[in-house]
DNA sequence: TTGACATATCGCGAACTGACGATATATTTA
DNA sequence: TAAATATATCGTCAGTTCGCGATATGTCAA
């Protein structure tokens, strides 16, 4: 008898918590802008802050957040440090929320 | 010259904030939780706290939450109220979700 | 009507988030 | 070395979110 049916979660609430985690990292535009962005390339912090039109210490602090949740990484090249997207759930996911509310919206 | 398309993105910025909105919304166990659950059919409030192992005043207070996003809808019947899916997205954005977070894990 | 049940709403406090200026660290160039 | 550049971190504050007890509303049955 692997599961049952019957009232509560089995022990998913865990990774519910997790999932939970994951979106509230996702749930700003400024970070969903950064996951577009980050999916046509990689970027050094100061292209990315310039494209969602930010300060820059403000798209370091959102650049490690996304960081933290293994979405993005960084290499560091001279000065600069180049952010990229790190998990491939990414693009699936971002293609969702898409489609759910990117198109053909005053295109 | 409605808009100009100079250094941000074009005007899809307003939309990445109704995205974040809606995600803002799902962003927390229990509200997954209950997205998984009316997945699968219409349920009570009563039921649906009991499943997530909550009062059923914080479960209408979700409940709620998640219908001004347009999720779910309710219908009156007698004493109870039934909530469902009314977002047909929701099934792909959960299936995204599920299979970055919820697959295999600790099974 | 009254009482019981199901759901919704209100008000509060604790905890968290986002933005921002100031400051710190790391790297290159002079 | 010092200065300039690129990024990161810190402290703070306004605003928001969460959970909860108390209360309100809506519905049925006696």
């Amino acid at each position: 008898m692997p599961k049952k049916t019957t009232t509560k979660p089995p022990l998913e609430m865990d990774a519910l918590g997790q999932a939970a985690e994951c979106l509230k990292a996702l749930a700003h535009p400024v970070r969903l802008r950064m996951v577009q962005l980050l999916l046509h390339g990689r970027y050094t912090v100061g292209e990315i802050a310039e494209d969602c039109g930010i300060a820059e210490n403000l798209a370091s602090e959102h650049l490690r957040l996304m960081q933290r949740c293994g979405f993005f990484t960084s290499e560091r090249d001279g000065r600069r440090v180049y952010y990229s997207v790190a998990e491939p759930h990414l693009e699936d996911i971002m293609a969702c929320i898409e489609s759910r509310f990117l198109t053909g919206v005053g295109k």
